[in-house]
DNA sequence: GTTCCGCATGAATCGATAG
DNA sequence: ACTATCGATTCATGCGGAA
């Protein structure tokens, strides 16, 4: 089985025209932000956010499969004092175009960027909004569910020393009483809240994405052999776990520079992928490396 | 000083009328949610919903001061396969009556129990929107610290040497501020996520949240003496923490059944608080019990 | 090879200052 | 008055160098 990566440099609205019809079983992508990340690219401006993504998704309606789904990464930004309400015109326009809100995710994030102001606490969460074409999607929960013994250690872990003091600290009792109610199952699905990290300190880029985020909507939404699209490639997180994950992908960039580099990551993620004898652990491992160290 | 508790028997848009302009400091209030269903208590169809609210927003605004702050606890049924929008559209009528939509906090709900559908996972998450009236309003951060995280240790240790150095390099009696330095870095503001356990209650009523809830915001937004608003009172959470924690209050309870309970928790709160003896920890121990135990 | 410590670095937001 | 730019604030994380 061969897997296919395909990566179009350009306007996405331009080059999402290239992609054919009810191909593509998963759309995972963090457009940038409205106003944010000037430096980079141009920034939208929060009025005219809704106006300036609407083509984009009316053109990611047309090559998603019926069964397949779309997942928004995004957050709203304060504008004088108050939350913008842009997602959620945009959210209202979309169901306009034909999508269904099917789910409203949660990420979690724990190390939310500092700062202090008088009349707001730091922003630590972000929304991922599942859309769907049809009622009927593919979504495979079993791939996601998480061991109860492993499930409670790595949430423990997660959750780290401060949690843990602050959940003591506030509800006594709550925690302790809720692992020993766990440890009685196998396995549990998760809920719709995720609970990651932001990856900083990598030199070159700001991939704020953790590759766990994709990572879990690849394996919740698709099977391998599966297509996954990200119209806003930027550092390439998602097409390099899709790659890694045995699904095919589509990624588009509009910057020459995050272009170049994600074709370099991916022929050296393929490299790796070609190697006989590696294992799929081993060679996750590998992976990893080979562009964390960038 | 005088602690006062206000309940008023009947529909909160008529009862509301009784309460002073500008009177109010938090209001706190988890309405009842959508519901398709006919005949249950307090279902309101999707569909009606926001017509349903918009007035009693707009008495809420009358009554609140320029400086209080109103915070709603609501999430959107999934109704047809699909979230319901009812949520956003009411955010953006209420936006039109003047309020001004500050920030969206999201209450984690930790221990929900786990439940299986074909195309969703458990829903583990609410809104809590926080609206205002004018940009400023009244918000006392520091009583809603936090524990910081593992790294405090190591800063903890290089903190505690600098503050001894500084004191012996200046005149001594630096030890209170010492200690003061100490814990004040020990603690750190928290974000806009809350973690907190759902109250497992088997009680008679439906809507609990847990008595955290409205604690926090209490601490975060009022100051004792102040006055505390729940238009939809329900089993009287928010009145009864509000009470031990030395805010006046006022309830508003549509049903008999509630209305009579809130009013003997109430009776019972105020009789231990009247016990003169008693500390306050103590007492707010043997109110919890009194009506936990209900 | 561990473990420990120091350091830079974020999808941020406010208020003041400048044009 | 209204908009653009800048400094100050703050905390979890992962890296690199050191013991």
């Amino acid at each position: 089985m061969e897997i296919k990566t395909e990566l179009f440099l350009g306007d996405c609205k331009k080059e999402l025209g290239k992609v054919a019809d009810n191909s593509i079983d998963l759309i995972v992508t963090s457009p940038p932000y409205a106003d944010q990340r000037n430096g980079t690219y141009g920034g939208i401006h929060p009025s005219k956010y809704v106006e300036w993504f609407l083509p984009i998704s009316k053109e990611l309606f047309r090559v998603l499969k019926p069964t397949g789904t779309f997942v928004l990464n995004i957050k709203e930004k304060v504008v004088d004092g108050e939350r913008s309400t842009y997602v959620m015109e945009l959210i209202l326009e979309m169901k306009k175009q034909g999508w269904l809100w099917t789910e409203e995710f949660i990420w979690h994030k724990k190390n939310s960027y500092p700062g202090k102001w008088p009349n707001r606490f730091r922003d630590s969460w972000e929304r991922l909004l599942q859309f769907n074409k049809e009622k009927k999607f593919n979504m495979y929960q079993d791939e996601v569910m998480v061991p109860m013994g492993d499930w409670a250690k790595s949430r423990l872990k997660n959750l780290s020393e401060t949690d843990k003091r602050r959940d003591n600290s506030k509800v006594g009792s709550g925690f302790g009483k809720n692992i020993s109610n766990w440890i009685s199952r196998d396995k549990a699905y998760p809920s719709n809240v995720l609970h990651l990290a932001t990856e900083c300190g990598n030199k070159n880029h700001s991939a704020a994405f953790p590759e766990e985020l994709p990572e879990w909507f690849i394996k919740l939404f698709t099977k391998e052999a599966d297509t996954v699209l990200d119209p806003f490639m930027g550092s390439g997180t998602t097409l390099v776990v899709a790659n890694r994950m045995k699904r095919n992908s589509i990624g588009i960039e509009l910057k020459p520079e995050y272009f170049k580099m994600v074709k370099n990551q991916i022929k050296s993620v393929e490299l790796y992928l070609l190697e006989p004898k590696v294992k799929y652990e081993k060679r996750k491992t590998h992976a990893k490396r080979s562009y964390a160290s960038r």
